[in-house]
RNA sequence: GCGCUUGUAGCUCAGUUGGAUAGAGCGCAGCCCUGCGGAGGCUGAGGCCGUGGGUUCGAGUCCCGCCAAGCGCGCCA
């Protein structure tokens, strides 16, 4: 483990954050410097090259409280920094930082660390193990899916892998709304579907669903099922019809996960929380709490007490519950029952106004509130000649989501969605995917890896072995910068799981392929004469470091690493 | 009207808890193949970071006003 990240299991920018307090605290008992609490160190990694590697303003930020130049003050430290360990060089620049360059045999000796770890490179141990659980999509299972759900679906998998990779024990689920009127008003559309197909005329309903799915849907169950339905109690016939509807939803839905590469560990029933019992033992500790009253026959959450901005219904006069009722259950199934010791949920801007009610149910009912995170992302607006298009469900004029993994393919689908941070409001055209689908950023990332394993390949067929190549015979210019930055992706994968922002994924790929190609352009690495050997077999590591780290890109982000294209 | 989110290159978007000269892809103007995959490399043009204030040694980043866009404001979910 220790040689993952060089020193002693922490990475090189804590050990560098580390050294840095330690020359103060040096500095400061010396009394070179006065004594002041020390502030976060914050090392960074500085744009400009020619800063070093790593740099840190702690003098510029010190400089009020120690009544001193920031200047002065980074000189002091810089006089106490201890190199060695990978760190080559320290010195203090004006108006006063702290600039750190990393040592190059140190730097070239991480392309062993990084073969070493294989497959898992980039796996940072930040979860310790912890349960979290990622909920995400969980649309209504009366339609098929569209392109507007694939952002969600990309990010909440992507977000999924890089809370694994640093350590968590994740678990994604579709939270499937089984129950309500939703659930109610499909059905009724079904059997009106089902019901025309027998020549009756009955139109659909006014809160019907009109997608032209219903219609085959009616037809296969008519297909199946016979005509059954039509000598039943309309309601019941409506509800058994929509049973049978939803079940087929859900595998259409997720097949058409699978599509953009995203596997569910749970589905889980809104309806079994009204069977087991746990919806009713959550609404009486709501009650028991003092959260709740009734009004106009209803049962009101009072949740503007707990920072909402008004109440709202919790159960209806009918006695049947509202999504927010079945939200606290569920969030108590979650926390309670399945004991995660982090929820993620993952939503769309249009539920966004949910957000304060669903955070005065945990608070009501005593979750603690750093333990549930809700995420908003952004609706995606389709574009399709130069028109907007509406992404209503029910009008049934959508594109699907398979529609589109289809035309564009789940590479460059992801990819996509995925380089777009979630708050971004982002124009899907259509036209515009297709038409790019070669001229991509996704086919530049792919095509480095492909280059990597054809220069592989050769190196295989000219029967080099490099297995016992010399790493510390690297050093050119390019080799380092390629180095550095494969360097970043453990870095990387702490910041994303920590911020909740896989988003950057993608653009860390683009600059390491970019790393690459510039190397391969200045850097011969398979070579026929007998004197460059060594230095080949150098190369063939450094080149498989590479392939590694990239391959560990596209998996986090679950695309493929093609070997040719 | 109120709330949430967002305004960065011609287009689509990054910009790491406030740090040094604001970046990438596409598009545009050029240049580079006697060797490993040209789906490549290099160079250039292109920016009042929506706008006006404020905080700070320092603001694309934080705070406030204004303008614009998306979403929400149901006993639907």
């Amino acid at each position: 483990m220790g040689r993952l990240h060089g020193v002693q299991g922490m990475s090189i920018q804590k050990h560098i954050e580390r050294i840095v307090i330690e020359a103060l605290l040096e500095a400061q008992r010396d009394g070179a410097l006065p004594t002041v609490e020390p502030p976060d160190p914050r090392v960074e990694r500085p744009h400009n090259p020619e800063h070093g590697d790593f740099a840190c303003a702690l003098p510029l930020r010190l400089a009020r409280p120690m009544r001193l130049s920031p200047i002065a003050i980074a000189e002091r430290i810089v006089e106490r920094v201890k190199t060695g360990e990978g760190v080559a060089r320290v010195w203090a620049v004006p108006p006063g930082f702290v600039n750190f360059a990393l040592d190059s045999a140190w730097l070239t000796a991480r392309v062993e660390t990084i073969l070493d770890a294989g497959p898992s490179y980039g796996n940072v141990d930040l979860g310790s193990g912890r349960r979290v659980q990622v909920e995400f999509v969980s649309v209504n299972p009366t339609g098929p899916l569209h392109v507007g759900h694939a952002r969600g679906a990309v990010f909440g998998s992507a977000l999924a892998n890089v809370l694994a990779a640093a350590g968590y024990d994740v678990q994604k689920e579709y939270y499937v709304n089984d129950a309500g009127n939703q659930i109610d008003a499909f059905g009724r559309s079904i059997l009106a579907r089902y019901a025309q197909s027998y020549g009756r005329d009955v139109p659909l309903p006014e809160d019907g669903y009109r997608g032209g799915y219903v219609l085959e849907l009616a037809g296969d169950l008519k297909a199946e099922e016979g005509d059954r339905f039509l000598s039943m109690d309309e309601a019941e016939a409506a509800a058994q019809l929509g049973s049978l509807g939803v079940r087929r939803m859900i595998d259409l839905i997720e097949a058409d996960m699978e599509e953009i590469r995203v596997v569910y560990d749970e589905w889980f029933s809104e309806r079994s929380l009204y069977d087991n019992g746990q919806y009713d033992r959550t609404v009486a500790m709501l009650r028991n709490g003092g959260h709740l009253k009734e009004r106009d026959g209803a049962t009101w959450f009072a949740s503007s007490a707990l920072g909402d901005n008004e109440d709202r219904v919790l159960v209806r006069r009918s006695g049947s519950p509202t999504y927010l009722a079945a939200d606290a259950a569920y969030h108590m199934n979650k926390f309670v029952e399945r004991g995660f010791d982090r929820v993620i949920d993952v939503w769309g801007a249009d539920h966004q106004g949910q957000v304060p009610s669903m955070k005065a149910v945990a608070k009501a009912l005593g979750i603690d509130e750093e333990r549930l995170v809700l995420l908003v992302y952004q609706l995606v607006t389709l574009k399709r000649g130069g028109e907007v298009v509406r992404l209503a469900k029910r009008s049934g004029d959508i594109v699907t989501l398979r529609e589109l993994v289809d035309e564009v393919g789940a590479d460059a689908c992801r990819f996509f969605f995925l380089s777009r941070s979630p708050e971004s409001q982002m124009e899907f055209d259509v036209d515009l995917a297709k038409e790019q689908s070669a001229e991509n950023p996704v086919y530049y990332v792919q095509y480095a890896h492909a280059r990597i394993a054809g220069i592989l390949r050769l190196a295989c067929e000219r029967g080099i072995d490099f297995r016992g190549g010399d790493v510390s015979r690297l050093g050119h210019e390019a080799e380092l910068a390629l180095i550095r930055k494969m360097l970043q992706l453990p870095e990387l994968v702490e910041q994303m799981a920590d911020a909740l922002e896989p988003h950057h994924l993608p653009h860390y790929s683009v600059e390491l392929a970019a790393a690459f190609q510039r190397f391969y352009e200045q850097c011969r690495v398979v070579s026929s004469l007998p004197e460059d050997l060594d230095l080949s077999m150098a190369r063939l590591r450094l080149v498989d470091a590479a392939r590694t780290t990239l391959a560990r890109c596209l998996d986090l982000m679950s695309m493929t690493a093609p070997e040719q294209m």
